[in-house]
DNA sequence: GGCTATTATCGTAAATCGACGATGAACGAT
DNA sequence: ATCGTTCATCGTCGATTTACGATAATAGCC
């Protein structure tokens, strides 16, 4: 089960469009930081700076090549976010229904 | 299709354990604002503040009824939240395997 | 009209974020 | 050893976020 302070962090993580862009990319490859840097209207140190968000909060990977990194997708990371929306979905199937809040009609 | 904006307006907003906090209980049952208030350890205008973040990015809704407010879960922009995760993953079966970055070995 | 209960909004202060250019660090090649 | 390439980090700015208490707004009840 994943920490609140880690859903958190990860859901902070793609709070921002950028990033998101920059996932899709890794969704489609494997990318090193200048291929991405040529795909984004941004400057790379933006882009180094986006990219250490994601991979501090497990989004992506980051394998060495020399002086390059490769960067991809942490396909495990998504899933276990996903685990944790269908959990909020879920919860409704297995709670009494028609429960409500202290003063719902 | 939800558009990168508004994938990243939800992600924000799920960034914040207290948030996500007040997402469970929601997701358990509809809730006024004072019985949030109850079940955490933050004031109420604070309470306030995160409700009025949840529902602006699409994540509750908010049912009037006379001067109190109840709160639900909206399960359709949390199913749709899922399908974006999904999209991320799945988006490599449909890709040629083995495609790589502009220098990966 | 007053009173109570519930929630929203205002104002503020500390912290964080997002962007940039400039600089530093690591590695391969010459 | 010195380039050139690639990426990370630093320092900085304005904008945004988060928390709080205090105050306003709304609806029902007497």
């Amino acid at each position: 089960m994943m920490t609140d302070d880690r859903v958190a962090a990860m859901a902070k993580a793609l709070g921002h469009p950028t990033r998101i862009a920059i996932l899709k990319l890794l969704a489609d490859r494997p990318c090193l930081c200048g291929d991405i840097v040529a795909e984004l209207p941004i400057a790379q140190s933006t882009v180094s700076q986006h990219l250490k968000v994601l991979k501090e909060s497990g989004w992506i990977t980051g394998d060495v090549d020399g002086p390059r990194i490769c960067y991809g997708l942490n396909r495990e990371a998504v899933g276990e976010l996903r685990f944790v929306l269908e959990q909020l979905l879920g919860q409704w199937e297995s709670a009494p229904h028609g429960s409500t809040c202290s003063s719902c009609t």
